[in-house]
DNA sequence: GCAATGACTGGAG
DNA sequence: CCTCCAGCCATTG
């Protein structure tokens, strides 16, 4: 059952990612409560696309800014033209200025 | 219930 | 600078 409550938890983190910025798969488990699980919540983002209500996982990078995730998308490059879409640069899959934009799930 | 998997991470080579 | 290895943990078969 693709309903559990980390999932929910996971959800719940990266909805609440403001307009513009990025997080990590690390910082969103530590902020559950275990860095070690940023796997885990990377599996979760897998699901992200049956979530309800959606979920803005392309604002959820590996701790290097990097789009690691971008092919789980509907498109390669749509993870890369939303993140655009917002204001934010990318180059080489990778997200500029990822410290400036990166939201730590603890700083709301 | 055991074994395998993965949108990760940090350290070692 | 780039590549490889081992740890960690919830979900799935």
């Amino acid at each position: 059952m693709a309903g559990t409550n980390f999932y929910e938890k996971v959800y719940e983190v990266v909805r609440q990612v403001p307009y513009r910025r990025v997080t990590s798969y690390g910082a969103i488990a530590e902020f559950l409560g275990s860095r070690s699980s940023a796997r885990v919540v990377g599996y979760a983002m897998g699901h992200a696309g049956s979530a309800m209500p959606p979920v803005p996982a392309h604002r959820v990078l590996n701790a290097a800014g990097m789009l690691s995730g971008k092919q789980a998308f509907a498109s390669p490059t749509l993870m890369q033209e939303l993140l655009e879409s917002e204001g934010i640069q990318i180059e080489n899959d990778q997200v500029k200025d990822f410290r400036k934009l990166f939201w730590d799930p603890r700083n709301m």
